[in-house]
This record gives structure tokens, sequence and C-alpha cells, in this order.
DNA sequence: TGGGGTTAT
DNA sequence: ATAACCC
């Protein structure tokens, strides 16, 4: 097969417009433009190449799990199953199964409303999140098996970079089994795919293994969900809504246009949050075409370079962010809301109860933390919910009594707890908290010093003065020891 | 509004 | 340490 005489995105590799094309959705080329005049017709795909680095054309996938709290709850109790069910946190419904949402139930609802709305709404006690955060990384570590690529949005989302994977999987395929690809799912805008084109022809694999991955989060984990196809992360995020409970779709280039103009208000687009819409606003700018044709520069003097110009381009469709892989958590925290905490006694007990828990996480994760942080929301009538925090290195004594269960690990992180929550809060005047918070971070995995090296000697459970069972002289992690 | 998370400044 | 973003 000859290589493609015409223009098309293979002779325009690494330049830029062909990049920006295959983002804008127009890099289609004129009707026929290619493989037409190849004796078989479809052969030529083969011939379409993707430039070196990949960079420019990605197979993205978003998947999104079906409400995924109401989803665990009725895996535990399947009697839950046909009735309407509301998960709870305080006087929340955070989410709902979809027999609930039917009956008028929605994210968010206040418990009264609900109930009202649905005198028949089952609810269930979702504050705590253990349940929840492990099968969260249980769908991650089933998609990492397809690709390591995995980012993680909260704990029912996740993107997976499919471009490696798609590109495998066409290198082995024959041009005739090309022409019989099929998409699984949805095609947005029920566009036409055309087979002779690269990009239809990648996004195809890519549907077929997001199908393959919802399966395999089905049989495996028994968890239904959305999943989005598309060459960048906002798209596929945008487009896996689409279709909603439990079915998938994929943008095809040519559609990227309707599906960001299919968005009512700009605060719809992921990334531009509460606070960018109502500043956009301010400039007149409400919906998507307004932030698409609004001057950059007077953008950029209103919100800074870096916002100004990533929001711009999302509001185009363009997204070069990677998939970036998320790896265990940066940091593990408990909190809990209160109605009044006004003595530094409740605050203890609180804090004392949610310190207890993530001893245990950290105990199970493996890794030390190296820094903890307490975090606080003060009532205020109106003001936005602004929370203030106070953190401090954790005392390396403490460090490695952390995962021993056996040494009391409770008392001195209440001690340097409590330090902080003075640093915040003056006691002695009157105060009330509406939130108490502790986080654990600056995750560092254990030791894996080697004999001979200096980390060898400069780590205490390593070395021989160690193992007497005495403080061993320590160069490293010299601060904070006494607070 | 809950009970989490992340990155940028 | 805070502020923005995400769920």
């Amino acid at each position: 097969v000859e290589p493609e005489p015409e223009g098309g995105r293979d002779e325009e590799e690494d330049a830029a417009p062909a990049m920006e094309r295959a983002e804008e959705g127009v890099a289609g080329g004129s009707p026929g433009a290619r493989g037409l005049e190849e004796p078989g017709g479809l052969p030529c795909i083969h011939d379409q190449v993707v430039p070196a680095g990949s960079s420019s054309s990605r197979v993205i996938v978003h998947v999104d799990l079906d409400c995924f709290y109401a989803q665990v709850e009725m895996i535990s109790n399947p009697e839950l199953k046909d009735k309407p069910l509301g998960v709870q946190q305080k006087y929340l419904v955070v989410t709902c199964n979809y027999e609930a949402r039917k009956l008028g139930v929605k994210k968010l609802m206040n418990v009264r409303d609900a109930k009202e709305k649905c005198p028949q709404l089952v609810l269930i006690n979702g504050e705590d999140l253990t349940r929840y955060r492990e099968m969260s990384y249980k769908v991650t570590e089933l998609l990492e098996e397809f690709s390591p690529v995995v980012e993680r949005l909260g704990f029912d989302e996740n993107f997976v970079d499919l471009t490696e994977m798609v590109g495998k999987r066409l290198q082995q395929l024959q041009s005739d089994e090309i022409a019989a690809l099929t998409v699984s799912g949805h095609v947005y805008n029920n566009q036409a795919v055309n087979l002779r084109d690269l990009l239809h022809v990648r996004l195809l694999v890519g549907s077929q293994i997001a199908a393959e991955m919802r399966e395999a989060m089905y049989i495996q984990l028994g968890l239904t969900g959305c999943a989005g196809v598309a060459s960048n992360k906002l798209l596929a995020k945008l487009v896996s809504g689409v279709f909603k409970p439990n079915q998938q779709t994929v943008l095809l280039p040519e559609s990227s246009q309707d599906l960001i103009h299919s968005l009512n208000h700009i605060k719809e687009i992921p990334g531009i949050g509460y606070k960018t819409a109502k500043r956009l606003e301010a400039l007149g700018i409400s919906n998507v075409r307004d932030l698409q044709t609004f001057s950059s520069k007077i953008l950029e003097k209103e919100l800074g370079i870096s916002v100004a110009q990533r929001i711009q381009k999302l509001s185009l469709g363009e997204d070069h962010s990677p998939v970036t892989p998320s790896g265990p958590p940066q940091s593990f925290s408990e909190e809990d809301s209160l109605k009044k905490c006004s003595s530094e006694i409740e605050a203890k007990n609180k804090i004392e109860e949610l310190l207890a828990s993530l001893l245990n996480r950290v105990c199970q994760d493996g890794r030390k933390p190296h820094t903890v942080r307490l975090i606080i929301r003060r009532y205020s009538s109106e003001k936005h919910c602004s929370r203030e925090s106070r953190q401090c290195p954790i005392p390396s004594h403490v460090i490695q009594k952390l995962g021993t269960g056996n040494y009391d690990v409770m008392t001195p992180m209440v001690d340097i707890l409590m330090k902080l929550f003075r640093n915040m809060v003056n006691v002695k005047m009157p105060f009330h908290l509406t939130l108490l918070s502790v986080c654990f971070c600056n995750l560092k995995a254990l030791n894996t010093a080697k004999k001979g090296t200096i980390d060898y000697y400069l780590t205490p459970s390593l070395s021989t003065t160690s193992r007497s069972g005495k403080r061993s002289f320590k160069m490293k992690d010299t601060h904070m020891e006494d607070f």
C-alpha cells in the first residue's frame, strides 16, 4: 500500500495546526480525500500515522460510576435494591439510587425535602466513608489492569489514557478487520462513523475497551457506570454524562463543538468553578460562546494569564492536560461537622475520635505521614464557610511508632493537635466551631535504605543502635523533637 | 451542604 | 496557610 499523497493530518505531523485541528474536531478533511483511490478502499488506514510521541491524538476514557454510595449500599444489602434509597450525611441526602430519583429525590437534597417528596425513601447513613473508599480503590485498581495510567477524580470517577492500548490493538488488526469494526455504545450526535478516518477508528477501539472496562467492573465488583471516550479529558468527561445510567458514549472529533455548545452555562465546564464563574459573569460572559470569543488580553488581565488561557482553551473544547496517574493518596483526612463545639474538652474528644480512625488508615497504608494538620471552621452567620488550619511536622519518634500498634501514639499526637488547636483558637475567649478535621499528609514510603549506604546508618530501625531498643543518634529529622 | 480529595500560589 | 478546583 502506498503512502497517502494527498493533504491530510498525517502530512502535518509535528505542525501545531495539526494538533489544534484534531482537538477542534475539524480534522476530518474533505470528504473522500483519503483512501478512496486505494484498490481495496480501506488498507490505507495503516499508513495514517499518528505523530511520534502521540501527544496530538489521544484516546481518553472517563469512567463515572452510577450513584456510587447508593450502589455500594445496595451491594451490602440487596434488599434495598428495588427500594428508593438515599445516602445521608448529617441532614443531607448526598446521593440516591435511580428509584429515588424517579420519585423526585435529587443529589444534595435536604432530608426534610426528600422525605416530603418521597415518604417511602429509605435512608442509610453514609458519614463513614470507609467502605466507599475501599470500593473506590478497587475500581481504580481494576482500571489500572487495562492501562496503568489512571487518574482518580473523587471516589467515583476515573480517567484512563487508552492511547497506547488502542495503538497496540490497531497494530494487530488486518485491514478487513478494521473495515468490520463497530462502535460499542452510543456515538454522540449519532454522527456517522468513517472507517477510513484513523481518528474514528481509534476512538471506536477506545469505545470497545471502555465496554470491556464496564463489563469487568460489573462482573468483578458488581458496579455499573457510564463511560465517555474522546480525544481529551474535558471532552471525555462531558460526553460520559450524555446517556445516563449505565451507558457509554464516544465523541468523534467533528462533533466536539456541538458537545461544548450543548452546555448552557460556563459553570458547567469542569475547571470553571464557582468563583471563576462569578468573575466571568461580572465581565458579561455567561455562555460558552461568550468565553470563546472574549478578548484574550482582557481575560488575562482579569484572571491572570494561567487561568485565562486554560479556561479559554477549555471553552473551545481543548484540553492538553495529561492523564496523571494518581497512585496512592497524598493525604488522609477525617472530618466531622458539628452543630456547635465551644469548649476545649469537646474539641479534644472530637479530635481523639478523628485521630483514632486516621491512625487505623495510616497503619493499613504502610507509608508514614510526616505532617499533621488540624482544620477548623468557625461559626459566622454568613460569609462562605472558610476554613483555617495549622500544621506541623510529626516528630520522628512519633512517626516511628505509627506502624506498630504497640506503643501509644495517641497521646503524643493528641498533645500536638491540641497545641495546634490553641494556636488557632483562643480558648480563653468564647468560640463556636462547626467543623473539626485532622489530616495526615507528606506521606513517605517506608525506608528502603540498603546496607552500606548513608541512609542505612542514619535509619534507626535498621542500624544496630536502634535494635538495642534505645533511642539512637539521628542526624536526620532534627526538627520538632520537642515541638 | 458533606466528607472527602487535588494542585497552585 | 490559603484559595481555588473536583467529586
